[in-house]
DNA sequence: CAACTGCATCGACAAGTGTCAACATTGACG
DNA sequence: CGTCAATGTTGACACTTGTCGATGCAGTTG
């Protein structure tokens, strides 16, 4: 079942954004690994349908039918959403409720933005202000 | 080709968090485009190198022998990259330099969770209570 | 102009992924 | 205890993806 839990995310290490430096070959697969779950559209809208759903729960059966796809298609992608750690599930009498792990998707987000986020400049920084190609021919 | 500009990220829209609301479609199909092309642990090393390379772009050949992997294969994750609008390159003289699209990272951030999710507390507070849903199939 | 360097593209192949139908399992309820 | 409803699991199959070697193209340099 749910075997993942918040503790599991690491704490501190994790948190350095993508400019800062250079990811590890570990690290960058434990990440790529959350980032594939995310990378099918199925499956954001079941993790998006499950936070913004009533008690930031929801259970197999409300998100089945917003789909056109077969329950057991679902239930994989319920599966792989879990492996990833971003989903936690729990069974009460016949029915199975998913939630989210917050730590999970804020881990992700601070790899990522941290302009937006509570992480200092660090990414402003390495990114010089021209991003606007300014005149790429003018090699000389 | 890379038919994705900085202009091109939806401005207001983008920024609701997966928790806010259910995302349509369109949107999750053009999100998951870009989590897909970070779902993979060469090219968000790829991505994070870039970054963090000084002046924060970098040219393929800075990159490739980091990798135990062919050029061709590391052109083809810097052109996957590219197509996702995470990546812009510019060719200067003989190189070919890539840089990130910062407005396509902090979108990804901001649906992430921004406020609601990435807020520190909710590291240490991963779920609310309210676990008391007899109901399910009581949803829109 | 010719040769050389840096990078992209092409064609091919193994491995991975999304999907379904069929079956198994778990818990509720009579 | 037997049946039903809600989910998960398995096996199969088409499609996508990661990887490479070979080749092509753009710019630089002799």
């Amino acid at each position: 079942m749910s075997n993942y839990e918040a503790s599991d995310v690491e704490p501190a290490s994790c948190c350095s954004p993508l400019g800062r430096e250079p990811l590890t070959e570990d690290w960058a697969g434990d990440l790529a690994r959350m980032f594939k779950a995310l990378g099918d559209p199925v499956r954001l809208r079941l993790v998006s349908m499950v936070a913004s759903h009533d008690g930031g729960e929801a259970c197999v059966c409300d998100l089945t039918p917003a789909f056109e796809l077969s329950q057991p298609t679902i239930s994989h992608h319920l599966k792989v959403l879990r492996e990833a750690g971003l989903l936690e599930c729990e069974r009460r009498g016949t029915w199975v409720f998913y939630r989210l792990v917050p730590a999970a998707l804020a881990q992700l987000a601070a790899v990522l933005g941290p302009a937006d986020l509570a992480v200092p400049a660090a990414l402003t920084a390495p990114v010089p202000a021209a991003l606007t190609a300014p005149a790429p021919g003018a090699l000389a």
